[in-house]
RNA sequence: GGCCCGUUGGUCAAGCGGUUAAGACACCGGCCUUUCACGCCGGUAACAGGGGUUCGAGUCCCCUAGGGGUCACCA
């Protein structure tokens, strides 16, 4: 069962909050490169922090996912060989291994209360110090300070760090960066309520479930070399580390709520598409040293490397994921699209006089003009609801012009006698009709767009006019003939 | 502030000692056209600054500046 050698990748994140397109593009990256090497993706919830983690921000985290289509091999919803997979499930691993380092003298408990250490942050203030751990209790008795705690006294547990030397990470996209030991202090391993601290936890959890890949943010540079510290006071051999830059916000600060939607259920409730938030978060931050943009994530699958991970933060623009969005609106299938348009209440509500044929009828022909899908909503609009009212340029141009009247006359003449109403019949019987008039087709056009959509643009008016069919076009031309009447334009 | 990482057009980003410094989004023109999009053609726009190394530097080294990260009983 336990195979070695296979590369496990991971994605961890904390079930604080929603999934942000930054953790998105990091279990991208994971996925991509497990997937490529046939190797197992594992998603691992870390909600030790019991104040901040919560049930739904790991149920968002995981629709996230798979609504993406990212899917994990071994999880906390589907177990595996190495779970569970919720770090607070697992409080006993940590334990064991808290008591090895601390009977190897590894590690010690600390009973420093937050006012001992607020002085002395204090203290190192005055004296215009960094502040470090004191060491206070470093060299308390060790079986004393077991003994206080089995009376009941709260105490944290700390990493004995080696004051001197270098430690150093191996960073599979930064190379070599070295940490000087003697700038860290003996940090918190085990909080008093003996839960593990991150650092502690996500090293005892990834060499336990044999990752052999920690593919995750810069932010996170940093803590590596103290992570690096406890494999070695477990003595258990390191991972290897891949650290990708951070995705910034247009004003190249930490992207917040503040800058418009950031998480991957906003965007999905804006109306993005999967296929295309993958692509663009691929693209940003990994290059197919290609000049193509759009790519499908299982193309991708085979040419991703961590060689080409770029180094920099990249800032995100929303202009050039909407692009990519109408891109993959056009391309894609009216039934998906279809499907997406009906979570809305409006369509649902079309839906009750008219047929999913229809709507997908009516999506071929407007696909190719939408970048978001409430656009594409908007733009069929008009196919399921009654024109009231007309654009008001659209009426400044062409309902205001005194042969209106005569000129929508003449549509309604060309769809009455067209009986056949098919895209070749109505044109040729439009352009026809123009000749005779001696006006151009675009002056029957344009009133009878108007007349039938409400709006100045829309998809080729005889595809239009056809899928709307004969009748519901008589009536529409009729109205419009009626509401320039009513508001005496066009005599 | 200490430490760490990065710095090619507005944005993403190619480049890995010798190029007219790609491509994409955005922007600006033009074409197409029944409108709007799409599409096509063209254009504006970049190696942060300063020192080195080298015959030659966007590519290597150093410094500076500006950016980001981290230094929690958060992850």
């Amino acid at each position: 069962m336990k195979q070695i050698n296979r590369i496990r990748v991971r994605f961890a994140p904390s079930p604080t909050g929603a999934l942000h397109i930054g953790g998105a593009r990091t279990a991208l990256f994971n996925w991509l490169y497990a997937r490529k090497s046939g190797g197992i993706f594992i998603l691992r919830l870390e909600d030790t922090d019991s104040e901040r983690s919560s049930q739904e921000s790991a149920r968002g985290i995981l629709d996230g996912l798979a609504w993406l289509g990212l899917d994990w091999d071994e999880g906390p919803d589907r177990g595996g060989p190495y779970g569970p997979y919720r770090q607070s499930q697992r409080l006993t691993i940590y334990h064991q291994y808290l008591k090895a380092l601390l009977d190897a003298n590894q590690a010690y408990y600390c009973f420093c209360s937050n006012e001992d250490i607020a002085a002395d942050k204090a203290l190192a203030r005055e004296q215009g110090r960094d502040y470090k751990y004191s060491g206070r209790c470093r060299h308390l008795d060790g079986e004393a300070a077991a003994q206080r705690v089995e009376n009941g006294q709260p105490a944290v547990i700390r990493l004995r760090v080696p004051n001197t030397g270098i430690t150093k990470v191996s960073d599979l996209i930064r190379g070599e960066v070295e940490f000087d030991n003697s700038l860290m202090d003996d940090f918190i391993i085990a909080k008093s309520d003996g839960w593990p601290t991150y650092n502690f936890a996500v090293v005892v959890d990834d060499h336990m479930m044999a990752v052999s890949h920690v593919i995750r943010a810069e932010e996170h540079l940093s803590n590596t070399p103290r992570q690096i510290l406890i494999y070695q006071a477990l003595n258990w051999e390191l991972p290897q580390f891949a650290h990708v830059s951070m995705i910034l916000a247009p004003d190249r600060s930490k992207l917040s709520k503040r800058h418009g939607a950031t998480s991957v259920q906003e965007f999905r409730e804006l109306g993005y598409l999967p296929q295309a938030l993958l692509n663009y978060l691929a693209l940003l931050g990994w290059s197919s040293g290609t000049d193509q943009d759009i790519w499908d994530v299982n193309d991708i699958v085979p040419r991703f490397d961590l060689e080409h991970v770029s180094r920099s933060a990249a800032v995100y623009d929303i202009e050039k994921l909407t692009w990519m969005n109408g891109h993959y609106i056009s391309q894609a299938r009216p039934e998906s699209l279809a499907t997406e348009m009906l979570r809305s209440t409006r369509v649902k509500h079309w839906m009750s006089s008219s047929s999913m044929a229809y709507l997908i009828e009516v999506v071929k022909l407007v696909q190719g003009r939408a970048k978001l899908i409430p656009e594409l909503i908007e733009a069929a609009a008009y196919f399921f609801e009654e024109v009231n009212g007309y654009e008001e340029k659209g009426v400044n141009k062409h309902f205001a012009r005194s042969d209106a009247d005569k000129l929508l006359q003449a549509d309604l003449e060309i769809l009455t006698a067209d009986t056949r109403f098919t895209l070749a019949s109505l044109e040729s019987a439009l352009r026809e009709k123009a000749a005779q008039m001696g006006v151009k087709a675009a002056d029957l056009i344009h009133p009878l767009r108007l007349a039938l959509t409400g709006r100045t643009n829309s998809p080729g008016i005889f595809e239009v006019a056809v899928l709307l069919g004969r009748e519901k076009c008589l009536k529409r031309i009729n109205q419009a003939i009626k509401w320039l009447d009513e508001n005496r334009l066009g005599q």
